[in-house]
DNA sequence: ATCACACATGGGAGCGCTCCCACAGTACCT
DNA sequence: AGGTACTGTGGGAGCGCTCCCATGTGTGAT
């Protein structure tokens, strides 16, 4: 290996100041100054003005790497996206989070880092980038249900906060819309509205986001007296092609469904294509609300009802539950679920569709 | 301050091993283990072997942090985008820079720090943390010409890629596309064409890709021998509404001109409304030719003819650059320009516009 | 056999911090 | 007077590595 000739780059002269070098100018020692630099209480107010002139003067910075190294801690959080490159630049979603997560870390000296895993050299390059201690947590947004990464920071007891529920007991902290409530929104306000032979499209049901959307419709639907038709239920993928799809069966198998709810804009959007294409307006024939409130759903024609979910919000919310999980650092295993679980509020968003 | 209870968290029992733990294991010394860990040649089979195999059963991993402070480096580096996250998200060059350094850091143990300096806090934040000597390098991409961030990292001695240089004689490191090169291309075509009345629409002027793409058609036109009309030129800001204000000007100036080189595809999508307004047809009364071969050029009416750049290839190369200015640290100043400054080649997509 | 020189290896020193123990000083009780 | 308690402070130890020097061990030339 070539020799790189770095040892004493930053050194004695001229370099980056130390902290020995802060307290001999400062004429104290060097635990005094570290405590002035970490804001410790336990120091008399002159000695603190001696140490913050002589930090100024020299410009000292703490040197991260020699923190990280004496306090096993690193100042420093993962975003990790599980998400091939051009997804990340392409969702709102994932724009939305990241403003969050600044939002929350405005405040404190955590460092954010982006990382995007798309394929598995990036996974296991990752996979021993955290085993080397180099965050103090995770954010983990958008994680399948056969990820492993989740156990792998189980395993590291690595703190890790989770955006949406991989089931129901998720036992990790978590942070995630109210999916049920969402749906249930959804329908009441189609039933409101007079429907009665309301229809729904589901996501990837082994998503339990889905699930819940699902739940959530045909709780709405039993509140209100109404049959629970499986024939009105159609399953598909979050796709646009398979709202197209589960569109095209449901009319084949319920010609006289008078409304849907689609369980995502995407799919909204194909299911909105097959209805014009069979002639049935919207929404004086067949009433359509969709769930994300994407920007899609705006600029559809009519522009589409859809269920709110505040996913800046979801970004600061997971970023506060791992500050506290990583200050409260102790055995994963004896913390409870309490103030590390949480569900945001959704709304529902009515437009022009239903 | 709280007593963190950290210490010892990860440490003997249980904890990641240390290089010491493998040393033993293998029945070697410290320095031998670290020789293996690194690759250094002077180990031989027998023992590389053993260490490799301590190494496997044990999970070593080295700390980062330890390694950082021993070697004063961070294996990493950091993608600086003095950018609204905003336009960060929505602009594709963006992604397609990442995915060229991600691509360049693929083969590397190098670490990528994505950070998005959208405000003053933002950059004082980042000024600290660069201080701190986290990184080994820093990519800087979009960097405007009064940006301070240039003149921080030389101070703090960190090695710095431009993508793009901020003037004729830009002494950092930098990676830039061959504007002048592609303008006079794309002006060459007009000519080749049977164009003779060809104006231009330029970027601002200030910005010095700009200054280049008006020198390649100055060039254009004089190789071809036609003669240099200043009323032919008119500055805009790399905006639509720029474009389609410079567009207007043109008209009332010259009505006679027949080709139109615009220096963004942005802009030159103002210049189409105001020619569709005016009854001009493209290209048959006036020929239109862009730069960026962007996303909307395909999808413009006739499509557009632009100028591509390597933007992928960009952040490849700066990529390369910058970890050859890490490998090769020395006085910043006794660093020639030779394989720092890299211009890459454009190249003309002809379509229908012209 | 001797010297010279390579190569492989062990381990000390030190990177710049945090943590914590020890100690001095002061204050307030008994 | 001594005891206790607390506060502010200095500095040792140690985090887990890398770098390098010293030491061994083997090889070939003399």
């Amino acid at each position: 290996m070539v020799t790189r000739g770095i040892r004493g780059q930053g050194s004695r002269s001229g370099g980056r100041p130390t902290l020995e070098e802060v307290a001999a100018r400062a004429g104290v020692g060097r635990g005094t100054v570290s405590r002035v630099v970490n804001g410790s209480p336990r120091v008399s107010e002159e000695t603190r003005a001696a140490v913050e002139a002589a930090v100024d003067e020299l410009g000292y910075v703490p040197n991260r790497a020699a923190r990280a190294l004496a306090a096993n801690r690193t100042d420093a959080i993962a975003l990790v996206v599980p998400e091939v490159e051009s997804r990340f630049f392409a969702e709102p979603y994932f724009s939305d989070i990241v403003r969050g997560v600044g939002a929350a870390l405005d405040s404190t000296e955590m460092q954010l880092l982006l990382t995007i895993v798309g394929n598995d050299r990036e996974r296991s390059r990752l996979a021993r980038y955290l085993a080397g201690n180099r965050v103090d947590g995770v954010l983990l947004v958008s994680v399948h249900a056969d990820d492993p990464l989740p156990e792998l920071l189980v395993q590291l007891d690595i703190p890790v906060v989770l955006s949406g529920r991989r089931s129901e007991n998720e036992p990790l902290a978590w942070v995630d819309a109210d999916n049920v409530a969402g749906a249930r929104s959804a329908v009441s306000h189609l039933i409101a509205r007079g429907r009665r032979t309301i229809a729904t499209i589901t996501g990837l049901l082994d998503v339990y986001g889905a699930q819940c959307r699902l739940d959530g419709y045909r709780q709405a639907l039993a509140a209100a007296g109404l049959d629970a038709d499986e024939g009105l239920v159609a399953p598909a993928d979050f796709t646009e092609e398979g709202g197209r799809r589960a569109m095209t069966e449901l009319l084949e198998r319920r010609p006289q469904l008078d409304a849907v709810f689609v369980a995502s804009d995407v799919m909204a959007v194909g299911a909105r294509q097959v209805l014009r294409e069979r002639g049935r307006t919207v929404p004086d024939d067949v009433a359509l609300v969709g769930f994300d409130d994407s920007a899609i759903a705006h600029r559809m024609d009519p522009p589409l009802t859809s269920v709110h979910w505040p996913i800046e919000e979801m970004g600061r919310e997971m970023t506060r539950v791992l500050l506290a999980e990583i200050a409260d650092r102790r055995p994963a295993t004896t913390r409870g679920t309490k103030g590390r679980q949480i569900v945001l509020p959704t709304k529902l968003i009515p437009r022009a569709s239903s």
